[in-house]
DNA sequence: AATGAATGAGCATTCATTCAT
DNA sequence: CATGAATGAATGCTCATTCAT
């Protein structure tokens, strides 16, 4: 029934659509991984046939959550190309921009609260190492992009965007906690998500950004 | 062989051993939590009479989660008791006890990055809500606690806290994830977690109360 | 609490206590055997004590399935008991009395259902031999009073109860699978239970006895 | 090891082969449902395997059961294909044959004397209505052809049948019941099960025909 | 005698991955 | 390349029974 993917092209365009298929059922989903078989089987294919793709299946949700995490970078980035007056608006824009994305894409949140699992299980250390390194080397050159705009020391840009993260994940994991409160009794303590991700970043660069004396 | 635990305090003694028996398991285990029978040989006792005190395994681990926040929450609490000149000696103290306390029980963290899986999984919603009840109200009462130290309007207290989890949380995951990259060669790009929590606590509660004009 | 029975009519009150508290249980739940637990709890006792009286759980069931037969026995033999100027009476009066007390008492049929599982798994040698000597016994004392009633050769009375058993079991067990069918399309292919039972018995004594030339 | 049963045939002959290692376990064995595991192994195949076949271990039992009773009915019709010249002669031969039968596999006893365990747990609503659909219009198939050849009024052949069947279930439970008497001193009160099956059909049968003024 | 805490055997089922076809 | 049949590890929980109190 499937056509045989013989052609370098084919492949990567089959590879992508196993990786469209499981990102797609897994943010339709409950939280937990989809199984194999429904990932083929959203896919079009055999289950073994995604196993010629990807060695495991914790290694389709990398490769899903690199693309995602790259997406982001790419936002960030351009998000600091547009030369702006102040520090303050260069700051103001790249928030909304990333919170914007990141609202956006459920995807990249969802699967990084999950990368503990992800990563730490059945991946072998060269396919983790690619990973890191992948996604650091782009962060880095992120960070970069970050110091220009903003004048700011040599890595500098990079600790800023890990620890924006870092504010992301948790204010994230904190929100759809709250979530699960199925009570409606319980007032949530928090705002909504992108205006809560939002306030706590803005504090936050104001900080990182004081000249101190 | 083991003791009958027939009066309360006993009930209780034997009920906390459960609980750190499983807590030293999960701290030394890989991530994932340990087998109910693991837990019971681990306290002496039959897999059994493990049910007699939790109703089900990831019972025990909340139950953990609950004390190990709550002693945060005491720990943060009275770092904010001393009255000191200036709201950046009390911030700054407040930053170091937290991290402090923080580094020196992983637990915390360790069952933090996992309480999705625990909470979601197989707990039933009175234990749940109790859960995070229990939990909220001491947060909120830290937070007035807070309020007061540093003369803040109600309520800012509670979302700087949160915030500075939320922090934590994050940092502790990029950390963590750092770790597993078993080859030396790659340096961390990070500093070393308490060090790296500290700064952006640091800044982020700077940025958080400075006054806006 | 519970008073200590010492004296012996103390204790088989207390017994009798048990059996009913295990019959009523039985009969009210699901078909399967109620936990020990929950029989001491209904018999107001505690789990332990249960074991004081009775070696296993199966041995309360065994003793209640024992008063059950004995008590339809006798149920019988009083149906006989009145002599009636003809076969075809007589035998009319016993369908009659018997299907009233089998449909009476739902306890006889549904444990008789279980006896294999019952009398087969944790019973020891001795009791089982001791259950089955009483009923035997009963049951022959009872076929006796069946032969003179019909004047029947020796032996014959105790077979035509057998097999009258027999049939009611049977019966009972096909009108109970029966029942389960949720679905009230399928139109049941039986009559209700008592009618079936009256209408086969009649038919299966009538057959035993006829003269034969 | 094992070769992969891909065509039609292969597996349905592979799901014969579970059927059948766990019809020969079953009637080796204790009463008990054999563990699917044993199963399994018995079956030369891996545990998970069988549950490509089955979806349940309680599915395999009802597809034993109903391929047993399918064939008594089979065998049951046969005995009344013969046109014999009286009734008596036509009921002695369905007698003898069916007797015959039973005793020659005891499986279907065995099974049906467990069916309530097995149909009313673990099995779903579907697959049971299918079981006692398929089964109730073979039986009066069947139930047909015994009205034809004996010239019954209509309805009446099934209700023989299923009379039959009950005294054939109930005096098996009888007499199985009797055999786990260990103790030899205990004389049987019934004779060997197949002929107590034969004279009590042969009475009841007879009772049933009999013309009534 | 009464209690109720402690025990531990027992087991179906899922699903990631492999491999025969 | 594609398929889908075969594999087998992994595990929480119940509950009859025992025994310390």
């Amino acid at each position: 029934m499937v056509r045989h993917a013989h052609a370098a092209e084919d492949k990567q365009a089959r590879r992508q659509a196993i990786l469209d298929a499981a990102g797609a059922l897994f943010v339709a989903g409950d939280g937990s991984l989809p199984a194999a078989a429904e990932i083929a089987t959203a896919a079009g294919l055999a289950k073994g046939t995604v196993y010629l793709y990807f060695r495991t299946k914790e290694e389709i949700f990398t490769d899903l959550l690199l693309q995602a995490c790259l997406a982001a970078l790419d936002r960030i980035e351009a998000s600091f190309a547009v030369q702006l007056d102040s520090r303050r608006t260069q700051v103001a824009t790249f928030v909304t921009t990333y919170v914007g994305h990141v609202a956006q894409y459920p995807l990249l949140l969802r699967l990084d609260a999950m990368s503990h699992s992800i990563l730490e299980k059945n991946l072998d250390a060269a396919k983790l190492r690619d990973f890191k390194l992948t996604f650091v080397s782009r962060l880095v050159a992120t960070g970069t992009v970050v110091e220009q705009a903003l004048r700011l020391s040599p890595g500098r840009g990079t600790s800023l965007l890990m620890r924006s993260f870092a504010l992301t994940r948790g204010l994230w994991q904190s929100s759809s906690a709250d979530d699960c409160v199925v009570d409606p009794a319980l007032v949530s303590i928090q705002p909504p998500f992108d205006q809560e991700l939002a306030e706590a970043l803005t504090e936050y660069w104001r900080g990182a950004l004081i000249e101190q004396d």
